[in-house]
DNA sequence: ACATGTGAACTGCTTCACAGCG
DNA sequence: CGCTGTGAAGCAGTTCACATGT
């Protein structure tokens, strides 16, 4: 396949939330225009964005709406189940795990990992605290696709390997820190002070 | 001022994140070779981001960490602090509340809000759970720079409206819902789960 | 000699304009 | 006729090449 735009991919997530409300409402086709008023983009954005993988209008009418979902629920690989465990077992991986927007897509929490002998074999939210030392000789026995890292900067890169190692080839990483990992592991990180940042950069230069 | 990429913005962020490790090395000069490197970007990509407000390097030397840091506090408008309330006291917004990345980098978390009865009055971390009707008072006593809208995708819209109402004018929102607001008030959506979708896609076109 | 700072070239994402089809 | 699909044009962000300063 041709390369897709980072930027491409994220519009698409977006078109799959409104396509979802979309089909709660019971319609079943929708215009671009309508997509893009929906989510600040342009009509020929949408259009753009779609072509890359097919053509799924109706010229004169639209998309259909269930099947539009349907396809983009495929291109973007989420019509499978994924295996996802958290690493970090702090407030903030916590609510991570109980998140329901993860399952809601597809993304299974199948385990919290954490390397504090004191939450090790607690239980939290029906979630069992698992010896980060574990995670090895569990992911053997099922594989994880996906890891959630959710521990402080100063810790992230060693588990970063660690997880490397245990087969992991996703991570999504909340630490503000920039991990370095072999070429065939795929890495994003969610600095939310960084996103603050942004936001006070705007209001600093506020020329509205 | 000319406009500012926000791919520049995020940039200088990683930036500083950088300075502040080499300054706790004991560091007192950097080249942009040595921060590209840190930061997975080029020299040159460096040089550009912090050309566009001045020159802070010494040719044949280098950039002075401690001056640089603190000449990118100010550029992003965190050399004073900004007011924050978080509007959700679920799992995320209290995880988000007591989280630390915010108030290193000057955001002071002043207030948590919610609208559930149960929880208002109650005390978590440190933190008095607010009636969320109170807000708008509140903000006159004491003005709130930006709001964090940790509430449910449901919600999301009219709790923005509610803050925008307030005077707030900016926003970091996690709920899953492209907000719409007026043009003099910022906005930025941290969208977990299409941060896993944008994984997913890559591990579905696994092309390495 | 070495590393910054920057106009110019380039790359790639976005927007335009319109052909194609229901 | 309406809306999709797309080659071509436009534009913004990145990279190059080198002049400049220490």
């Amino acid at each position: 396949m041709k390369h897709i735009a980072e930027s491409t991919v994220r519009r698409l997530s977006l078109y799959l939330l409104f396509l979802e409300e979309f089909e709660e409402r019971g319609l079943d086709t929708i215009s671009s225009t309508e997509l893009a008023a929906r989510g600040g983009t342009t009509p020929t954005q949408v259009r753009k964005d779609l072509s890359f993988f097919g053509s799924f209008g109706k010229r004169g009418l639209g998309y259909p709406v269930a099947e539009l979902a349907s396809r983009i629920r495929e291109i973007l690989g989420i019509e499978r189940e994924w295996r996802v465990v958290i690493i970090g077992a702090g407030k903030i991986g916590l609510a991570l795990a109980q998140y329901r927007g993860f399952s809601q897509r597809g993304f299974q929490v199948r385990a919290v990992y954490d390397s504090d002998p004191a939450k090790i074999g607690t239980r939290s939210d029906g979630f069992e605290i698992r010896a980060l030392d574990s995670l090895t000789s569990d992911a053997r026995e099922e594989p994880v696709d996906i890891a959630v890292l959710a521990v402080p900067a100063s810790a992230v890169q060693r588990v970063a390997d660690l997880v490397v190692d245990a087969g992991v080839r996703a991570i999504l990483n909340f630490a503000p820190h920039q991990l370095k990992v072999p070429p065939h592991v795929a890495v994003k990180t969610v600095n939310m002070a960084m996103e603050l940042e942004g936001l006070s950069f705007v209001l600093t230069n506020h020329d509205d």
